[in-house]
Order: structure tokens, then C-alpha cells, then sequence
DNA sequence: CGTGTGAGCGGTAGCGCTCACACGGTGCCCTACT
């Protein structure tokens, strides 16, 4: 274990910072081996938990990161600064470089290497890799394993595999923004063994919070316009769709707002110059997909409009996070039709592709294990389609990740896709729940903030007094009172029906639970009471007060 | 699941209505072709 005076000290002398206890305690953890999994908001140095101990523990520290131009910006940063160089490995570049960067690492020049998750599922990388000392490996915006990794970016699920192949260095988990779900699904994904878990608060008063309630959707749209109009930028609007993005825009713009649009089907050019000039100030407003959002570095942003809807609290309050990050008043604006729900849905469908599972299922049914390259050589199947295919397996205990790769276990194929199909319900089922915990947010009539806070298990007794909620309701003369939960957050509970959940959060009268296959559930507690359907810790809650022992 | 779009229809010349149907988000990588 690096000692915190020496950590302090070459903070300070390579990157010219003065590192806080919290930032310490991390690095700390890693410099002895242990795995970190951090929660720190944007801009707090949640970087230096691993760029620090970097420089002074042996060997090269990868980085994954889910985009490339993110990457290139982390690069520029380091190169400025005085620490050890930092190169990429990635398919935009040329082979050229590619190699060069890795001869950086093997002749130990370079001291940061930074990968996409799809690399570290490449043999040729982890040979190179395994072939030099490195002193951990860091999983950047981690948050992208729980949100991306089941479906979008299968690769994020392999992870664990690649560092137990690389030889178990320490992992270093950093996000913004993580409930306590994503959080577990990042330490089990994973593979962190007994975490060292550094969170700092969640909550970003500086933030008002507003929801417009709307029935019809022309009027939605006009309502946004004559709001983005009016609101001092610089500032976001959150389209659905890229067509939304577009046309959104373009009305602003002839209404005299700088605004351009934002989303993966532009040209690279465009969109970086999209970026560019927000960045710069030559442009007010970015209307924008989710696409636009990690990575964006901009203090001043003044609000962030929701024209639509999102599909989780979790992306709403990652994209909301992007405002007012230099701690002046910024709004965060959600302009909510219940119908706008149905899209968040329909992206939340998932089915298992059977005729998919049965070839690779039987493609790993020999005695030999087989590694992602040959299995694609014997299916056929290759990329995205294939890493999902066997996640899947896995998850239903079909296939078993080794030392030297896949292999099936013996059992009848029809159990197996059974098993499959019933896993992929449960996840649709916990999908579309996650959707009506963002519907709850939008229908609250409690304080906004309190009811978000809840959502990533931090409990706020006092309403905020900085959200429409809270104005409404003193505006009215009946301002809204404290709450205590009736159960503490992170209490596990038993129900008769839904089985084994987790407490989410609570008011006094009610609990939000996520039970494990189906989903978020809020439960009014005279009904758990009277009609003896759950348990709350050790003890069936009818029984009287529940005494519960939080689990951490 | 909801919205946008284009075809088809009615009844009559310029347009409005209904219906069926397609479409909808996020990025990496690699291979084939220009």
C-alpha cells in the first residue's frame, strides 16, 4: 500500500492537485491490491483514483472506456500534464499506430492504455496484455455495464473474464451515477471481490426540478419551444427520437435560438462540430438523442429539457446531472405525457433468439472449452449476436466460463432454452418497471428531489424546497412535512408472490421494493401488515414492528 | 404502444377523412467494396 504523503505528493508535483480524504481512500485501496468501485460526480476527481497510484505503482494501468473520442480527450489530458504517457488501442486508428502504442507498452513508455470493452474480448490483446506487468485495470463510466452491458454492448459482461485472464490486477469501478442496483450488477459483473466502495452524495441542489404535465402532444411540443425560447442558455433538450432532435431544433432555430441537433445518425463531422461549438459557446442549445452526454465537459450548462419522457431514472438523472455543474442555479425541465412511456417500453422489449442459443449451445457441448474465436468459427455467429448468446448462457447456467474458455454442461437443450426464455421475461419484466419508477417520478406530488434521492438509496427527511413540488404545495399553505421510511433502504425482504426483494426506499406509509424477477414494486405498508405477505428481514412484518438488521 | 405517412376513397376540382403499416436509441469492430 502506497502511503497517503506520497500519494499527496506526487498529485501535487506531476498533476498540480491537492487530493481530498475520499480521493485518497480509494487510491489507497488499490495501491494494495484491493478492487475500488468509486461514485463520484463529474468534475469531483474521480480520475485521479486511478491516475495517481498509477504513477507509482509498477506496471501499465488499462483503461476501459466505452467511447473513442472519449478515450482521445482522456489522452490529451494526461499527455498535458507531466505524468508517463497514455496511448489507445482501437480499430478508428491505424494499424500503424496501433502498433506503436503497443510497443509504448510493452517497452514500458507508456503508462495508460486505453480500450473499448470489445478489445478486451480479443485474444491478441489479452496476449499482449498478459505479456507486461500492469498495475490494474480500470473500468471508466462503469455505469455502462449494468445499462449497456445485457443487450447493447454484450461485451461489458466479459470483463470479468478478461481480467482473471490478465491475472486478477485490482479493478477500479468509476461512474457518476449508480443506484444501488446498477451498483451491485457493476461489482458482479465484474467479478470485484469485497470492494472498497467510496460514494459521495448524490444530491445537486443547485438544481430545480420541474415537471410539466401535458395531454396533448402538439401542445407538448409547442410548450417546449416557448420554453427553450425563454430560458437562459447554455442548456440541453432530450429528444426520443433523432427525427424529434431534428425538427425540434430546427423550430428554435427559426424562432432565433442558436440550437443544432444531436444524434447518432449524423456524420461524425457533424456531430463533432455540433460539439465543438457548444463547447465554445457559438451555439445555445444542443437538441439531442441520448447519444449526446458522456464526455461533455461544459460547467455553465443553465438547464436540461426533457421533451420526452426517458426510459429510467437512472439515464434522467445522468442527463439532468449535466447542468449546473460550476454549482450556480440551473432547471431541470421534464415535459411529461403519459403516451410518451410507450417508446421507453418498446426499447426495453428483449427475446431470446432460441434458434441462436441451440448453435452455440451445442457448438460448446465437447469436452474441450472453446474461446469466443473458435466458437464464431463453429457457429457462424460473430460480434454482438454471439457475446449475448453466451452472457445468456451463462446466466442460466449453461455454459461455464473457465481458464481456457466456454463449455456447456451436460443437459437436455430444451431445459436450457426454458431456462433462457424465462431469465429474458424477468428482465423485460424488471425493464418495464424501471420505466414506471420514471413514470413515479413525473406523477409524484411529493418533493421531486426526495422522490429521486429515494430511487439511488439516499434518504432525504426534509423536502428540498427547490422543485415545483415543494412550491406548490407551500404556495397552497399545506407545505409538504418530513418523512421517515417505514423500512431502512437495503433491507431484504420476502414476498409471498414476488420473492426476494431488496427495499428500495419509503415514505412512512409505503415501501418501494426491488424484488430480484419482478422489478420495482411500492407496497403500502397497512396492506403488508394486515395481509402477511411479506417478510422484512428475519421476521414477517405482521408481527409488529419490524426490527431489521441493514445489510451493507 | 403511439405517431407519422401515404394510399385510397368519396364525390366533385380541392380537400378532408379513414385505414394500414412502418418505425422508433445508445458504439464498438471487421470486412467488402469503392
Amino acid at each position: 500500500m502506497i502511503r497517503r504523503s506520497d500519494l499527496q505528493e506526487a498529485a501535487g508535483r506531476v498533476f498540480g492537485w491537492t487530493l481530498r480524504d475520499e480521493q485518497l481512500d480509494g487510491m489507497e485501496a488499490v495501491s494494495g491490491g484491493r478492487d475500488v468501485l468509486a461514485v463520484m460526480p463529474t468534475g469531483s476527481g474521480k480520475s485521479a483514483i486511478y491516475q495517481v497510484p498509477a504513477i507509482l505503482m509498477p506496471g501499465v494501468t488499462v483503461v476501459v472506456s466505452p467511447l473513442i473520442a472519449l478515450q482521445q480527450d482522456q489522452i490529451e489530458n494526461l499527455n498535458d500534464t507531466a505524468a508517463p504517457d497514455a496511448v489507445a488501442v482501437n480499430s478508428r486508428q491505424s494499424a500503424g499506430r496501433t502498433e506503436r502504442s503497443w510497443e509504448a507498452v510493452r517497452a514500458g513508455e507508456a503508462e495508460y492504455v486505453f480500450l473499448a470493452p470489445e478489445q478486451m474480448l480479443k485474444d491478441e490483446v489479452i496476449d499482449r496484455l498478459s505479456a507486461v506487468e500492469l498495475a490494474m485495470v480500470v473500468v471508466d463510466e462503469a455505469h455502462c455495464v449494468s445499462a449497456w452491458g445485457h443487450d447493447f454492448r454484450p461485451s461489458y459482461l466479459r470483463l470479468a473474464d478478461a481480467v482473471r485472464r490478465l491475472g486478477g490486477a485490482p479493478v477500479v469501478a468509476l461512474t457518476a451515477t449508480a443506484s444501488p442496483v446498477v451498483r451491485a450488477d457493476i461489482v458482479s459483473h465484474l467479478g470485484m471481490r469485497d470492494p472498497a466502495v467510496i460514494a459521495t452524495g448524490f444530491d445537486r441542489p443547485n438544481i430545480r426540478l420541474e415537471v410539466e404535465h401535458h395531454v396533448d402532444d402538439r401542445d407538448k411540443r409547442a410548450a417546449v419551444l416557448d420554453a427553450v425560447a425563454a430560458l437562459a442558455g447554455p442548456g440541453l433538450v432530450y429528444t426520443a427520437t433523432r427525427k424529434d432532435a431534428e425538427r425540434c431544433a430546427a423550430a428554435l432555430r427559426e424562432r432565433g435560438v442558436a440550437a443544432g441537433a444531436y444524434h447518432a445518425g449524423l456524420r461524425a463531422a457533424d456531430r463533432d462540430e455540433v460539439h465543438r461549438a457548444f463547447r465554445d459557446d457559438d451555439i445555445d442549445v444542443v437538441v439531442a438523442t441520448s447519444a449526446f452526454g458522456m464526455g461533455i465537459d461544459k460547467a455553465d450548462v443553465r438547464f436540461v429539457v426533457h421533451a420526452s419522457i426517458p426510459d429510467s431514472v437512472d439515464s434522467y438523472y445522468q442527463q439532468v446531472g449535466r447542468a449546473g455543474r460550476d454549482g450556480r442555479d440551473a432547471v431541470a425541465r421534464l415535459f411529461y405525457r403519459p403516451e410518451d412511456l410507450s417508446l421507453a417500453k418498446f426499447f426495453m422489449t428483449a427475446h431470446a433468439d432460441e434458434e441462436r442459443l441451440t448453435a452455440v449451445f451445442g457448438a460448446l457441448s465437447t469436452t474441450t472449452p472453446k474461446r469466443l474465436r473458435q466458437l464464431s468459427d463453429d457457429t457462424g455467429i460473430s460480434g454482438r449476436a454471439l457475446t449475448q448468446a453466451v452472457n445468456l448462457l451463462e446466466q442460466a447456467a449453461a455454459v461455464r466460463s473457465g481458464r481456457r474458455g466456454f463449455t456447456a454442461v451436460d443437459e437436455d437443450v430444451q431445459q436450457v432454452l426454458a431456462r433462457a426464455v424465462r431469465i429474458t421475461e424477468a428482465t423485460e419484466r424488471v425493464d418495464r418497471t424501471r420505466v414506471e419508477m420514471m413514470r413515479g417520478y413525473a406523477e409524484t406530488t411529493d418533493c421531486r428531489r426526495r422522490n429521486l434521492l429515494g430511487y439511488f438509496g439516499e434518504l432525504m427527511a426534509h423536502p428540498c424546497g427547490n422543485c415545483d413540488s415543494c412550491e406548490d404545495r407551500a404556495g397552497r399553505g399545506h407545505p409538504l412535512t418530513d418523512e421517515q421510511p417505514a423500512v431502512p433502504p437495503n433491507t431484504p425482504v420476502e414476498h409471498r408472490e414476488w420473492g426476494h426483494g431488496v427495499v428500495i426506499s419509503g415514505e412512512s406509509d409505503r415501501i418501494t421494493v426491488l424484488f430480484d424477477e419482478f422489478g420495482y414494486r411500492t407496497l403500502a405498508m397497512d396492506v403488508v401488515r394486515d395481509a402477511h405477505i411479506l417478510t422484512i428481514g428475519a421476521e414477517d412484518v405482521s408481527a409488529g414492528t419490524p426490527r431489521v438488521a441493514a445489510s451493507s
